[in-house]
DNA sequence: ATAGCTGCAAACTATTTGCAATCCC
DNA sequence: GGGATTGCAAATAGTTTGCAGCTAT
């Protein structure tokens, strides 16, 4: 799916729930979509700045509430002190830098469905984390 | 392998480094032994202070810092927000509730070995975060 | 004896919240 | 116009650190 296409999504979503189009929360939207590495909200709302250089780290942490409480983006849960942010919102995994932090999807599949039930808890979903160091930090290495 | 052994083990660990064995730290490693949710370390503090009152929240992230050097606990890939502790070292997988955040260790194999290298990233290994609800959580429910 | 530990309090970092001014619909 | 949203600053929560006194070896 195209960045056009989940913009409009987005817009729809926000009328739909009678959000505010405002350009603080498309460009924290617009923002999520572009990066590859699921940014911390530190990261976000430094690129945020570079458009709209008054914009305030309040307002992206309240955005990216929003976004999560829509469904348009998701929490990752995360390595390091920070929470990450993820606009792939399909099943899929991740690749961990254990260095850096930097977060990537991986789409290859592993053909396994868990039990519904282990230990007495009733399972939804899961994710396979997969830790490794990234080209970026293997170049830091020598 | 029993607590004992562990604990043994544990005291050994110190000795070899020239780290002094005094009651907190043992008393911190315990607690991580005997629970199997992966506390955090506010967790840790409240049942370490039962036996020892005066002791120091301070002390308990200092402790299972030097744990974690020492490779006798992990720092777990958590959910909610704050870091969790896990006194199993052995590979394994995580059962983690949406709800309140307790992990549990799965034992349960899976047969699959991930590539070396997976988008440029140098793999070391990997883990399978599975998402549901405990069974605590489900029996509040109504 | 002494290097390492501890408790306390203060510092820091990430995140959340109250509120008055401002902006979308 | 009016409620939602924003920016600012102050408040919280989790974690780390400096330091003086205490303790295991």
């Amino acid at each position: 799916m195209d960045r056009k296409k989940k913009l409009g999504q987005f817009i729809e979503a926000c009328r739909h729930s009678g959000l505010k189009i405002t350009p603080q929360r498309v460009a924290v939207y617009e923002v999520l979509l572009t990066r590859e590495d699921h940014p911390t909200v530190e990261d976000i709302y430094n690129e945020v700045k570079k458009k709209y250089p008054f914009v305030s780290l309040a307002t992206v942490y309240r955005t990216v509430e929003t976004l999560e409480e829509l469904g348009l983006i998701r929490k990752v849960a995360y390595w390091g002190s920070s929470v990450r942010y993820d606009a792939n919102t399909s099943d899929h995994h991740h690749l961990i830098c254990v260095q850096c932090g930097a977060i990537r999807d991986v789409e290859f599949c592993l053909d396994w469905t868990p039990p519904t039930n282990i230990q007495g808890y009733r399972v939804h979903k899961y994710s396979l984390h997969i830790y490794g160091v990234c080209p970026v930090c293997q170049a830091k290495e020598n």
